[in-house]
DNA sequence: AAGGTGACCGGCC
DNA sequence: TGGCCGGCCACCT
């Protein structure tokens, strides 16, 4: 469980809030949501973010995926597919652990301020 | 209290 | 087409 620093929003509160406001059947990159919360360069925090994301409600972490559209982050799922399972489930294509047309699903994170 | 780690990214060759 | 390298910084031991 993660804790909150005093009143401040934790780093990765402020991930989780992006995160949970990705679209069903639409998909975003860590480096976006690093982005969307003013901290471009920490696309790497953001991946460390879900990591310890199993422990908050609400949070599609197989929704974020790699600038290249690549699940580079299935192996942090429970079995070996359930990752690329939920995506399919949403509509999206998943091939060789990449997702198809992954422009076409990419949802840019509103910036928060 | 200091160093290691990483579900990344962009640039370069 | 594909690999390597440096930067990045919150969190964990």
């Amino acid at each position: 469980m993660p804790q909150l620093v005093n009143s401040e929003v934790s780093f990765f509160e402020r991930v989780y809030q992006i995160a949970r406001q990705i679209p069903a059947g639409r998909v975003t990159s860590y480096g976006a949501i690093a982005k969307a919360i003013g901290a471009a360069k920490s696309a790497r925090m953001v991946g460390y973010a879900m990591n310890a994301s199993h422990a908050m409600p609400d949070v599609p972490a197989h929704r974020v995926v790699n600038r290249n559209g690549l699940l580079t982050g299935k192996h942090h799922f429970q079995g070996t597919s359930l990752m690329q399972q939920l995506l399919e489930n949403e509509g999206i294509e998943v091939e060789n652990n990449q997702i198809i047309h992954f422009k076409k699903h990419f949802w840019e994170p509103d910036i928060q301020r």
